[in-house]
DNA sequence: AGGAAGATCTACT
DNA sequence: GTAGATCTTCCTA
């Protein structure tokens, strides 16, 4: 499978997220390939985005937001590990968050690591698709453009998507714009809920 | 020490 | 579908 050069990465976040749908997110682990297709992102940005782990400027827990695109950026939040894939122009700040994958090699091993057998929730959600591809902190920082990586995004199959487009999940205090993409009419597209609660 | 955070699970109105 | 408890880091005081 074609894997994508860093040149890919180096745009606007909200494009690439866009970009990103259809690809197929590889993990290597245990001597086994696990895969899953991208079915839902998010944009991030910088110092201007509310919503941002960058929004309080450069700091040790979000410089990778600064690195060079194509690697990824982990992190924790409410006891989920969330995985996102550095995103930007040249010199700017930003990511793109994973939010859903739908599964296509490795099942049986997704299974065991979510400890649940329904299909459908196995991945749609970014702390479950962590869990079930066994991504932890241990991957912070690696290179997804890299072939021998533990973690890498190879193109998808041809065919036509249709994207939808949303306000962001869970933020507190979301941008004018749309930043959430997703495939529509995708089954492990993760529910989406109501607008950011009000404080 | 305390609290917030890109979430998830469970147990129901 | 929604409410509430609980998940683990890392920041701020």
């Amino acid at each position: 499978m074609k894997i994508f050069e860093r040149k890919f990465y180096e745009g606007d976040p909200a494009a690439v997220a866009k970009a990103l749908l259809g690809k197929i997110l590889v993990r290597k682990v245990y001597s086994k390939i696990l895969s899953g297709k991208i079915v839902e992102t998010e944009a991030y940005y910088g110092e201007q985005d509310p919503a941002s782990r960058a929004y309080k400027g450069r700091m040790k827990f979000n410089e990778l937001m600064y690195a060079e695109p194509g690697r990824t950026f982990i992190y924790m939040v409410h006891g989920n590990w969330l995985l996102n894939i550095v995103a930007h122009f040249k010199g700017e700040v930003g990511a793109v968050l994973i939010r859903a994958v739908e599964p296509i090699l490795g099942i049986e091993v997704m299974v065991k690591n979510r400890e649940v057998e329904n299909f459908h929730s196995l991945t749609n959600g970014p702390g479950k698709l962590s869990k079930a591809l066994a991504i932890t902190k241990d991957l912070n920082g690696i290179d997804v453009t890299k072939r021998k990586s533990e973690l890498r995004v190879t193109e998808g199959k041809e065919e036509e998507i249709e994207i939808s487009s949303s306000h962001r999940i869970g933020v507190r205090v979301d941008l004018p714009q749309e930043l959430r993409f997703f495939i529509r009419e995708n089954k492990l597209v993760s529910r989406a809920r109501r607008n950011p609660r009000r404080k």
